[in-house]
DNA sequence: TGTACATCAGTGAACGCGCGTTCACTGATGTAC
DNA sequence: TGTACATCAGTGAACGCGCGTTCACTGATGTAC
């Protein structure tokens, strides 16, 4: 006879998706720094101190919305890889679910790529979900590269190459120096074009952005010699 | 008989000045959703309604901050261009000096590249002064270029040619396209890459990013032929 | 299966704190005749 | 130069609102014998 959750646990945990549901809209309309725990308590009917039955504190909810909005990017983005045709195909469909994803939750975007929130510090269980965005990404390419190192990338001076060997070593990327540095330097300008664009830098010029954006995957697509 | 300022209009600016001093000492502590007119008063010695006699609301001193931080970074980057050797030196410098200016003031910089602020709205005034950083960062390379259009630049499509026409045009830049499309590239490289580094993005990986940065900024020049 | 006890969700009051903004006012500074 | 009046910085009280967190508590649910 096995044991099913009992009903407590159940509700338990509708609960707490419940309360990430209204701390995200919340975070929609107010931003990180107006996330109130006795706001979300008010739209749920309960009273403010239950809350604490479910999260100990509110940096303790952050970081719940802080880990889910990592596992849901890299999700997204490993799902539109899984969907588009092997090398080159697969790099544009990462890079277009990215920003899709940010377009889309603008403020979970924020949440993980923004500017820290006054007060809160980032545990260290938020680094493995933030690598696991950046190596879906960057899978595609070292896939199709296959360890060979296109030729006119700029090779990284000796100091520069300490540091992205210890990298590789740590996400345990098989790529060479120049195409890691690559990579880095590729997600750089992708995060820079989002930031720009949602942060409506782009307004009035760029707008929309999404053919300066297919321009910037393309770009880095041709200088991998990705096919 | 010249008629200088009165001690009014002289204490008047000095307490202006004041204010902004506080404001940004807030900015640095609580972000700028914790920015807090009646704490500025409070160091001031000042009751809290006084804070009104200078600004008319909270918005329009974040506006006067805004407007300060864009002025101030394209400063810096004008400065050190000035100071640096024509062409590939100009540029490297400018990129330098963006990157200086914003671990100097990481409050200041997420102010005007960071994530909106909840409740805020920049108003037009604030696209002049923006315009002049970006102005700042790429006039060296538009001058050092002089028309040219460096071979392997990928031609930007038709549709999005219109947008860099339109915006060539707005910012009065002497750039073909293809150009013109590297330099927005170039700067979303560099807002992506300070940006990571500034909330803490690189920690434990590159650590310091100045080879890094100094990749990503050789690394465009590269592309432009700059010498 | 029934009962005794432990667990735990939710209550309601309170603590101590913060904020932006308005308003009628006092008294010093500046200006026009 | 002296006086009358206007300007304006700063006051102090108030309005109406928000927040995170603690605490002793009730009463329902779950568990072990």
């Amino acid at each position: 006879m096995t044991k099913g959750p009992t009903p407590r646990q159940v509700a338990r945990e509708a609960n707490i998706a419940r309360i990430k549901e209204l701390a995200l809209e919340q975070l929609a309309a107010e931003g990180a720094a107006g996330l109130s725990l006795r706001a979300i308590a008010r739209e749920l009917n309960l009273v403010s101190s239950a809350i604490y039955r479910y999260y100990p504190s509110r940096d303790e909810l952050v970081t719940d919305l802080v880990l889910d909005a990592y596992d849901d990017l890299a999700a997204a983005i490993e799902q539109a890889v899984a969907e588009a045709p092997a090398g080159r195909g697969e790099w544009l469909a990462a890079c277009a679910a990215l920003r899709g994803w940010a377009r889309r939750q603008p403020h979970r975007y924020a949440l993980v790529y923004g500017s820290a929130i006054p007060g809160y510090e980032a545990p260290q269980a938020t680094i493995a979900p933030a690598v696991r965005v950046l190596q879906a990404l960057v899978a595609p390419v070292v896939r199709a590269l296959d360890g060979r190192s296109p030729v006119g990338l700029p090779e990284p001076a000796p100091e520069l190459r300490a540091q992205l060997d210890a990298v590789a070593a740590d996400l345990g990327l098989d790529a060479s120096p120049a195409v890691l540095l690559s990579l880095v330097h590729a997600f750089a300008r992708i995060q820079g074009l989002v930031g720009l664009e949602l942060n409506g830098h782009f307004v009035g010029g760029f707008e929309p952005a999404d053919l300066l954006y297919a321009a910037a995957a393309a770009d880095e697509a041709d200088r991998w010699e990705l096919v």
